[in-house]
DNA sequence: TTGTAGGCGTTATCAA
DNA sequence: TTGATAACGCCTACAA
């Protein structure tokens, strides 16, 4: 195919609606003639940089009447082409909309992107790399200042050479090679080791078992959140020579795995404490557990990852370290804007910037104080509808 | 505050990463000096606008096959500066964030704009009409070609006089004063007829309770939807002559508002069907339903509107007349461009493009042919983990 | 049939 | 201190 791409014409038929916009925007030409003074005064003058110029105040102030008077808004197409900057940012993710409370991604690089003055060009590749490369050549030849290139789950992505073009950040995913590109993502290794440090507080010295990843290699295909999960848990276990008292990995992380991991699990050992690798899992491991007629956390308690809405709302509510989508968002804004302003050395040349998971106590591990109710074994529905709401973090 | 930024500069230091992506975008002079053409006769090659300037097919492959060796790709913030048009559309919405499944109206506005040629820019107001006056002029200065302005529920906007500079479409929003702007809304009268409808052709000819609004007025301050789906739902009602057997009107329509309203009709008559006016006082109505020792649907039927994630969860599942999101936010993208394509002429005028909702028909009204199952009174988590990821229409 | 030149609105250089 | 003038890359009216 090819990349030029038929230009759209100059005049276009407009309907009447069209017509009725219609609206001259003022040009700095206009000022600048307004105000008596040339172009250049007045460029310098709004820039604030009238000294530099040695621009009388009293033409200054003159200037910034005219300007304010006529409602001057400079042009940015126009300034983007002299200047080669946009304050925009374009925004590609393989699937946000696939699950809910991910599109938090988005709103924390939404709120960030404001803060600091610039927009997002937002899209989505639904996992196609055609269209991934399309997508950032139209938002490259529309001169964004950089990229944010998001995944849903962390993983390993092939950065197209396209991509090098503008700086660029990897938001939930590393580069497949060793390009020079930076990346954000959850520490998964911290959320291991906050995971394992808080079962051992609570006095689980033994029988902790782990559901979804095992020592052994059993996980997801290309899931890196389950060997820096994994490691983290038993790096701590370790140096308190604790050791695992059983596991079983899970080729997908959903409920129904967690439900026939557990299952399996509980036929050959009695755990004291279950490390669900993620909440889904731990969904299903509820059931198995209820079905074995084993009380959460009385008999067993269970930990998780991720905080799922409903991690909140099944009962015992769930402990469960936090994916913190709205920060990494934001964080993946800021990373690419401070690295487009010069202001990002790090001396040790690391790439990565790794997110706090933050552990939510809650009631599913025993002897772990909690502001929360234990009870039910379900929330009703009139609570889900208020858990599934999404609320925007402070 | 001033609304002339301080420009930013043009050459700002640089860090490694920064440099290390600084690669030369080829143009058309270049093209045109390899090709051994003048520029402008690689400007109407490309265009494939040849024939107009009677250039040699000879010269055109020329040129085309220097464009494609050099790699060269339109720059389009040049072309827009010159053309004034940009290929994008700015997309404002107030609060997309809040509720989950509301997220579609996004993901429908991308990829109707993805099957258009066109990016979006999006951002998001929190209700902040400063904010959103902001964000419209910077879309604005941007150059983007039009704006959709989208509500996370039906209701009236004012317009800022900013908005007029471009074309601009309402979403799930009417102007307040009579700007002449169109809107892109669920069509919530037919909506109100088809709820009647199914009610009747399902057998029930009394008995019919309102839960949510009343024909005395009582609803949701400024709910537009509400009116329209009264408006709809008595309109039917009436032609078969069929009298509403009670009403009780909520000032919020959460499941809390559901159970209350529900109970108090209760004490007064026994209804043999309820009408909630969304699905969410309609988890509440069932609530009040159970308690009071009602079966849905033997003793009661229950239909509604929206379609909330949950509502094919709880159980028996909700028959409920959708909101659609991803056909609204696609509707929205597609009148917008066909509005600045000229191709938009309705004869009559009318400004105003509903989008048809369509009815789920579940298990909860009685007689109603269904494929799913009726029986326990909720799901389980796992079947609700399922029921919580999103997936996209079509 | 092809090339020249002007302009979109801004910023920046340089001479006055 | 200020005012021409060039340049960013593209499109197009007009001249050759």
């Amino acid at each position: 195919m090819d990349s030029y791409t038929r230009p759209w014409p100059l005049s276009r038929a407009a309907d009447t609606l069209a017509k009725s916009v219609a609206k001259k925007r003022v040009t700095l030409a206009q000022v600048a003639r307004a105000a008596g003074v040339s172009q250049t005064a007045a460029s310098y003058a709004l820039a604030g940089r009238a000294a530099e110029m040695r621009i009388s105040p009293e033409v200054e102030a003159r200037v910034r009447l005219a300007a304010r008077e006529a409602g001057y808004r400079p042009n940015a197409v126009s300034r983007s082409l002299r200047t080669g900057t946009s304050q925009t940012v374009g925004f590609i993710s393989d699937t946000v909309a696939t699950t809910a409370f991910a599109g938090h991604l988005i709103w924390g690089a939404l709120d960030q992107a404001r803060e600091r003055d610039h927009l997002l060009l937002i899209a989505e590749t639904e996992g196609d790399p055609q269209l991934e490369r399309e997508l950032m050549t139209a938002m490259l030849d529309r001169g964004v200042d950089g990229l944010i290139v998001a995944s849903m789950y962390t993983r390993e992505i092939a950065v197209p050479p396209v991509l090098m073009e503008a700086p660029a950040v990897l938001l939930n995913a590393f580069p497949v090679g060793n390009e020079p590109i930076r990346s954000v993502v959850p520490d998964e290794s911290e959320a291991g080791r906050s995971v394992a440090r808080t079962l051992l507080a609570s006095g689980h010295a033994g029988g902790i078992c782990l559901v979804g990843a095992s020592p052994e290699g059993h996980a997801p295909e290309g899931s890196l959140a389950a060997v820096q999960r994994l490691d983290g848990i038993l790096s701590v276990l370790h140096d308190s020579g604790v050791e695992v008292a059983g596991s079983v990995g899970c080729a997908d992380w959903q409920p129904a795995q967690g439900l026939e991991a557990t299952r399996r699990l509980l036929a050959e050992v009695t755990p004291s404490a279950l490390v669900c690798f993620n909440d889904r899992l731990a969904f299903g491991a509820y059931q198995a557990l209820a079905d074995a007629g084993l009380d959460v956390p009385e008999d067993v308690s269970v930990i998780s990852f991720d905080d799922d809405p409903l991690a909140s709302w099944i009962r015992p509510r769930l402990t469960t370290v936090a994916l913190p989508h709205y920060e990494l968002g934001a964080a993946a804004v800021q990373v690419l804007l401070d690295q487009l302003e010069g202001r990002l050395q790090e001396p040790d040349g690391t790439l990565v910037r790794r997110i706090t998971m933050p552990l939510r106590v809650r009631e599913s591990v025993r002897g772990l104080g909690s502001d929360g109710v234990a009870g039910a074994s379900v929330g009703t529905a009139v609570e889900l509808a208020a858990a599934t709401r999404m609320h925007r973090p402070g």
